[in-house]
DNA sequence: ATATGGTTTGACCATCTGGTTAAATTGTAG
DNA sequence: CTACAATTTAACCAGATGGTCAAACCATAT
């Protein structure tokens, strides 16, 4: 994955990243990384001084793995009809590849929302609000119906995360066998961007 | 709250619930519901074998109050039109008096999907599915466009669930202060009517 | 071969945690 | 007042958990 590894603290980073995003912080024991990473329980701490340092360094990881489709697609400087379909794509890609990383994200998030704060800052220390401002030009324009550009926003982020965390509920829900729950997922990457911009069409 | 009860018994439950609804079953300490319930700890194992009987008391509890909008209001025989603000009204209402509620009930039903099977037809046996029949019979006659109708629906949970759970996220992303955040969610129990069936309508 | 520095291990430790038990307390019926 | 059953407590236990440490291992430069 990254710059050719095999080292035994990739191996550790990739056993703790498995381990913490099953069971989270308070759920995850060292020995339980130790044995996915095929090493001694010590060894994790010559590594990692301990429990706390190894869950910064896997949640750094997966924080940014999982804000990297809206923070690299949605800061771009094209129009909102190009961006949005390639966002959702982009998002629901990543996440079906590793589907606990939303819900992993969001709980420890949080446990602790200080984190957020100090993570946003070291990810995406300037990051301008485009996206409201495109949508508040769309609706001077009058292609877009006037609300609140955040409630747009918030809409278009539940809709593409929501899914992947909910599984357990819609599956059941909306009778979706086990089966089915992926090619549901996929078909929302063309539903999302027809649902969000019909949300946003003027009442006329 | 319950039939006027203080006794020992709903202390713990009333302990129990804040103290799970806060850290979850894996972050949950006996001894802090025990000191939440102003008791010893032996007493709680008196009332509820083991922490497993006792969490499952208050995560039945906490399931069937998150799912009680849902399931009251959806379920009706009347039009969407009217069905689904109440719904949305309710659920916030409901949620907004303790907004740890979805993230706990998601969490918990992540851990062990099993569950959701289980409580599902414990808390609505027998429930038809009413919403996807009334917008299946709304795309027939062009009212609405026609989609999958299971879409709709996670369209609607997620705009209706998702700010909850992300608050941290949302709060930052949308430069939302701590103090803004709840008359945002207020908001959006008049807008995520609008946005749904503004989604809903046919492209022409 | 051997000294050196980084790496890995088994054994160990203090504390925490869910759970148990016997005794003490309390309320109540006779 | 007393006997009895339900309630409550303090003390305790076994296993788990995060963390430490001295010794062993291993590669490599001399």
């Amino acid at each position: 994955m990254d710059k050719a590894n095999d080292t035994t603290e990739s191996r550790i980073l990739e056993a703790a990243n498995r381990v913490f995003l099953r069971s989270g912080w308070d759920g995850a024991r060292m020995q339980d990384i130790a044995d996915e990473a095929g090493i001694n329980k010590a060894l994790l701490h010559y590594y990692f001084r301990n429990k706390e340092k190894l869950f910064d360094a896997v949640f750094e990881r997966v924080f940014r793995l999982h804000f990297r489709p809206a923070l690299q697609l949605l800061t771009e400087d094209r129009p909102l009809e190009a961006k949005i379909p390639d966002f959702v794509e982009a998002y629901v890609q990543t996440i079906m590849a590793n589907p606990f990383i939303p819900a992993f994200v969001l709980h420890e998030l949080n446990r602790s929302p200080q984190r957020m704060v100090t993570m946003a800052d070291r990810v995406a220390p300037e990051i301008r609000p485009i996206l409201v401002a495109q949508l508040q030009a769309g609706m001077a324009s009058g292609r877009f119906r006037t609300m609140d550009p955040r409630q747009a926003v918030a809409h278009l982020f539940s809709m593409v995360i929501f899914p992947f965390i909910a599984r357990p509920v819609l599956s059941v829900a909306l009778a979706l066998p086990a089966t089915d729950y992926d090619a549901f997922l996929r078909e929302r990457m063309h539903e999302i961007p027809r649902a969000f911009f019909a949300l946003l069409r003027p009442d006329l």
